[in-house]
RNA sequence: GGAGAGGUGGCUGAGUGGUCGAAAGCGCCGGAUUGCUAAUCCGGUGUACGAGUCAAUUGUACCGAGAGUUCGAAUCUCUUCCUCUCCUCCA
């Protein structure tokens, strides 16, 4: 949620800005900007009442208490009347108000200035390309085949117990996607990011506050019953543990890191992009996350970009960084990288993580300030976030790439994880 | 699932219709002082949204949330959410 302070005082700055999302915002933040000036009047109008309300209560008080109940009970018509037009006003201003925060909150984020112009994705700019595509020569298949062939994954039995995208890992799958979620733990623990187990359902709230509510609730599993969601991702879980707090400046940055099971209902997506582990409903994810100070919050995720790469190359996969342009970006980023490995046996990149700053538009939602230090006072922090990494496509790269005749080879750092060098029939 | 108790400021905890944004203590910040990491004393110490020469200041709201009774609600009523205790169940 953009902040009303920002739009009153550079809507022009902010239409401009919107526009690189493809978005005319004019109209918007037009309306919504003489929605605010109505509101404001009215706000005004109503606490004049309510002022004067309070003030003949009082006089009232005072009234009985020196035995003066005649009086008070002219005093008491007045307060009737006011009584009466409050009512009113209080209900125009309530429809107001709601109105108001529609309008806001329907707003996506500004994108940072160096957020390229865009309309899809392929209007994303290479930032850096690591490593080449493997030369696999004669036989290799997709991932899908190999993990039929070593009986790494189950996927038709994971239709059978729960549906398409679930699948099972078994035996030497199973293991390497315990050896990948202890390896990227510890290696985000390492530098310095505080781990935590969240809950993997959420409430409305959360998902609110992290912007997955309203609007996206399609894209999430509910439980109707009790209505919670199953997390698409440890940001909405680990972002909100410090939802309505004031946090002192000292205690920033805040860094944690998540694993987590991810569900995602991806309605509407089919043919390659769903093949084998292309797209999952249900997925293993470890996650980053920071809160920052506004001023040092580019530098954070610039070392957040630093750190998912070190992990990629310590696993040696061919990878390429895009900048997103504005038509690809998420509705709550202001600045995001996605990372892409090269898929060799599919020959095509696939994303498995993208780390994002919010800037103040997570943070709005959730109330989620520190104390600064410079005026005691409380002020939105920046929060970001980026995956470290998802697993799915991972694994359907590290098994293509490293495919042979006789096997497919661990990644060293891998293999006091997983306990063996190979993967074999 | 059954029965009961309760939700007050950073914390503990008073407050059952008006002088309560809310006692007191703790904590925290500033200061004073004693010959020194303590003690004592004084003062200050919430958030949101408005108004404002956006500075001093000032208005309104907020005692889990929503609605109601009343001239007036932290205090009474209703709804709802949550927490705790006991029983039941259970990894």
């Amino acid at each position: 949620m953009l902040q009303l302070t920002t739009i009153r005082q550079d809507a022009e700055g902010v239409i401009a800005a919107l526009a690189k999302r493809n978005l005319d915002a004019r109209p918007a933040v037009e309306a919504l900007l003489a929605l605010n000036e109505q509101r404001r009047h009215l706000q005004a109008e109503t606490e004049n009442q309510q002022a004067e309300a309070n003030r003949l209560a009082k006089a009232i008080g005072q009234l009985f208490r020196e035995g003066k109940a005649g009086e008070a009970d002219a005093l008491k018509a007045e307060s009737a009347a006011i009584k009466e037009r409050l009512t009113q006003l209080a209900a125009d201003l309530h429809a107001l108000e709601e109105q108001e925060r529609a309008q806001l909150v329907a707003l996506p984020n500004t994108p940072h200035a160096s957020v390229p112009a865009g309309k899809s994705a392929e209007d994303n700019e290479v930032v850096r390309t690591w490593g080449s595509a493997p030369d696999l020569g004669e036989g290799h298949v997709p991932h899908w085949e190999l993990t039929e062939k070593y009986k790494l994954i189950d996927f038709e039995r994971g239709v059978k117990i729960t549906g398409a995208g679930f699948p099972v890992y078994t035996g030497q799958g199973a293991r390497l996607q315990r050896a990948l979620i202890q390896f990227f733990l510890d290696r985000n623990t390492a530098a310095g990011y505080l781990e935590v187990q969240p809950p993997h359902f959420i409430n409305e709230a959360s998902g609110f506050g992290t912007g997955q509510l309203p609007d996206k609730e399609g894209q999430m599993y509910h439980m109707t019953e009790d209505n919670l969601f199953a997390i698409p991702t440890a940001e909405v879980p680990v972002t909100n543990l410090l939802r309505d707090e004031i946090v002192p400046e000292a205690d920033l940055p805040i860094k944690m890191t998540a694993y987590s099971p991810c569900f995602r209902r991806e309605a509407g997506s089919y043919g390659k992009d769903v093949r084998g582990l292309n797209r999952l409903h249900q997925f293993d994810k470890v996650e980053i996350v920071c809160v920052e100070h506004p001023r040092k919050s580019y530098d954070r995720l610039e070392e957040m970009v630093a750190h998912v790469a070190g992990l990629l190359e310590d696993l040696g996969l061919h990878y390429r960084i895009l900048r997103l342009c504005g038509g690809d970006m998420g509705f709550t980023s202001a600045l995001t990288y996605d990372f892409e490995v090269w898929s060799a046996a599919q020959e095509r990149w696939l994303e498995v993580s993208s780390v994002s700053n919010f800037e103040t538009f997570q943070a709005n939602r959730l109330m989620l300030r520190y104390r600064s230090t410079e005026d005691q006072k409380p002020h939105l922090a920046h929060t970001l976030n980026g995956s470290a990494l998802a697993l799915p496509r991972v694994v359907a790269a590290l098994l293509e790439n490293n495919q042979g005749p006789d096997g497919i080879a661990i990644p060293e750092v891998l293999r006091s994880y997983t306990g063996f060098d190979r993967i074999t029939a």
